[in-house]
DNA sequence: CTGTTCACGATTGTCAGACAATCTGACAAC
DNA sequence: GTTGTCAGATTGTCTGACAATCGTGAACAG
């Protein structure tokens, strides 16, 4: 390293965060929806959310597609867009895309690289520590998630986690509508500590099978109570 | 069904196609970005491109980030949008992902409609027809990958088939760049007939194994000449 | 002659305002 | 009961504008 670099080293932990007024809006809107404060099917009127934001409503449309683009909100032509409505047969949907998503990962276990293979290490202790301090539904809920996450992650292929997060994003907005009053969050750690279990014991085909009936188990879960609402 | 219902389903056949300026300005991006007419590396103009089409810049603006969001394009920040370079790493990656997409598509094909496996002999018999009739280069691209996109198809998930859509886009945007002079379509027909035949045996396995070996070859073909352009 | 500094043009990111097309709902007409 | 019409609301798109940023080349110091 020149001397010159290892200056710059230094600032290694700064970063300054390069956000557009776009990107800030659709974060914003995603965690409204992610938090249950917009109701599934509520539409988004352009200036009154423009409005609301301080922005102009060509920027508020830009942030628009980009949540379009994610599944979590729809648009019709000429009626504007509103936040989506998890039906069953999305779910359903979503349900099979992750588990294909997934399951790819656990079979690359053994090959994957050890980093992959710490991070969902790492995304199961996190989850198991939240439940112990009893954490919020929130947290809970995304820490269950980011263990899913991880097991994409296992691919090492970027694209394949991209395509994870936004079925994740709408399996959240499904889940933020589904518990929107009664917030439940049972702690599913025995599942998953068994999943990793069977992975480090090198058994990737039980693995395999243990995380379909997971996920059957969690589709199974959402439409149900998705009916009844 | 209601005597109503029964009445409004005699329409059913018909469809108005409801395309806004947008999504005409990306259709007509992705058609030039496909022929090769845009190098990679181009930078997308905002004000000299929505002149040249006759739309507004905001309206371009939309289109763009279409483009960008399924990879066809990167923006930089205060450096606006240009068509995406393909690089070993991004194709390697791009690689891996169809794998599990089509390897998924594969595997159900047992248990998969009988419709979508249809599709596949149909999407066959399309290509090989093209082969027979020495088909533009074009075409004969398009309708290769479609035979993939049917076999993502067997899994009967949209979004695992949007997702591979995408995938795909990215793959024809490479192929575009790498034969932007010489346009060499080397017919594969072979090796895709005896994918099929395997997986109307009923020899999943090693139907997965040809489809393996055959996207590897894809792969390192690829990023050859991806390298000495 | 070489390297640095600075001002300028080009381009993007964002905004404000406007207009036509379309949808919704209600009410009148047949 | 179906159809026609109208007003209000909302979207789709356009025009024009401005500040922030980037790249470039010229002026300048060493």
């Amino acid at each position: 390293m020149h001397p010159a670099a290892s200056s710059t080293d230094a600032f290694g932990s700064l970063s300054l965060e390069h956000s557009s007024t776009v990107d800030r809006v659709a974060e914003e809107l995603r965690r409204a929806v992610f938090e249950g404060e917009l109701e599934s099917g509520t539409p988004l009127r352009e200036v009154a959310l423009a409005e609301s934001l301080g922005v102009s409503r060509p920027t508020l449309r830009e942030a628009l597609a980009l949540l379009v683009a994610e599944g979590l909100a729809t648009r019709e032509p000429n009626r504007g867009v509103s936040v989506a409505r998890p039906d069953p047969d999305s779910v359903r949907d979503v349900s099979t895309a992750r588990a294909v998503l997934e399951t790819a990962g656990v079979r690359t276990w053994p090959h994957a690289s050890e980093e992959a293979r710490e991070a969902v290490r790492r995304a199961l202790g996190d989850y198991e520590r939240a439940v112990a301090e009893h954490a919020s539904y929130q947290e809970l809920n995304q820490r269950h998630l980011a263990i899913h996450l991880s097991l994409v992650g296992l691919t090492g292929s970027p694209r394949l986690v991209s395509m994870a997060e936004s079925i994740v994003a709408e399996l959240r907005l499904a889940l933020a509508q589904i518990d929107r009053v009664r917030r439940n969050a049972r702690s599913q750690a025995g599942s998953h500590h068994h999943l990793l279990d069977l992975l480090e014991a090198g058994e990737i085909d039980a693995a395999v099978d243990e995380l379909g009936e997971h996920l059957h188990g969690a589709e199974d879960a959402i439409i149900e109570r998705l009916d009844l609402g």
